[in-house]
DNA sequence: TAGATTGTTAATCGATTAACAATC
DNA sequence: TAGATTGTTAATCGATTAACAATC
């Protein structure tokens, strides 16, 4: 598999090809040509053939691709074939509703720990993980072999928790919390910033005008 | 303020500059190079001057930005300085998370309205909102001059729920299934595509090994 | 004034699009 | 086989970085 190098840029768009194919394998369709996909995803046919070719020849000439085999191969490449251990850290609005998100253990992570600095939470149950005091995590995270940290809080304290996350061998973030927060470069942080996404709309609201 | 054609790339980085410099604002920071933002933000110095010069030069030679006028004026071309009446669609998990975020309401955006198909959630309050039927949500937004929607259903029917939204007179969607929605090209839709980011997170941690 | 730093133009880099030979 | 469509190279486009004159 020749994936080196890959851009930024193009792995974004993979996830998004994921979800198209897996809709053409739910309605029974077979094969589909750059073209086609091109029509559903509005990137270009040659983007397409340029991305996918990043990780090899999964088209063949004249035919197109197989769905099925590519549905499948880009759930390898994306590493939903494995599955994740995670905690969940702030148990608040959004730490819920992350917790509670099916899409997210059917996609393979599985969340195993949630913690929360605020005693009038823990010892609640969400979706039959009790809720732990902040104080347990980093030997959770040891004990338990977790490789994913999900950081549902404010923003203030995010450095700290980031910091034991890394600390207790944690090596994937996903962030919520409105911070850039400060890792070793052996470790993957992929932020969620509502407010950045809706200062985006706000300006564009704006300009529309 | 000469603002054509500023590129995508370059509005998804104005929330971050504001963030900072919001941050600079409250420790009493007055003044700021674009060689120290630079540090702040992973930006280079050169990119900094470069976008915020596409709107107009807030600078001055050998000093450096006033973070105080800096901070106000990218408020306003982010358009912070009014406010947004919406609409939110989903009282789930997730819904009831961004109607009860906080950063949401102090950022302009007000939630005049909530709605659900779901006939046990009807009538329930979110943050002082009763949860109205969704067959109400047309009317509500013309009598309301709703200006956003904000989807937080599944997948299924979010296409349907965009029609309505647009026909109803909306401008903006905030939108959080997973899925791309298809509307006229004067409306502005704005994605967050928790799965997306969630495969891309898989995709990095894969990748480290 | 001298030093610092912007605003802006020019150079570079990287990503997207176009083209087409290979081939199913 | 003829038609279709890939894989891949070359051309174009756009975004980032570098450089520096202007100027506070």
């Amino acid at each position: 598999m020749k994936n080196k190098n890959v851009s930024m840029a193009v792995i974004r768009r993979l996830p998004k090809y994921y979800r198209y194919l897996s809709e053409l394998l739910e309605n029974d369709i077979k094969r589909i040509s750059s073209k086609e996909l091109s029509k559903l995803t509005d990137f270009t046919a040659s983007q397409i053939r340029q991305d996918l070719n990043n990780f090899g020849g999964f088209g063949q000439q004249g035919y197109g691709y197989n769905v099925e085999d590519l549905q499948r191969e880009l759930g390898k490449i994306l590493g939903l074939d494995k599955t994740y251990r995670a905690v969940l850290i702030g148990a608040g609005n959004l730490g819920q509703a992350i917790a509670n998100y099916r899409g997210f253990s059917d996609s393979g992570f599985e969340i195993l720990g949630i913690f929360d600095k605020n005693p009038k939470v823990t010892g609640k149950k969400l979706r039959d993980v009790e809720v732990k005091a902040m104080e347990d995590m980093g030997d959770f995270i040891k004990e338990n072999d977790i490789e994913i940290g999900i950081i549902c809080t404010p923003k203030e304290g995010s450095q700290e928790i980031a910091d034991t996350l890394v600390e207790s061998g944690v090596t994937g973030i996903w962030n919520f919390a409105p911070a850039d927060l400060k890792v070793p470069e052996n470790i993957t942080v992929e932020d969620v910033h509502l407010n950045e996404s809706l200062f985006t709309l706000s300006y564009l609201l704006k300009e529309k005008k």
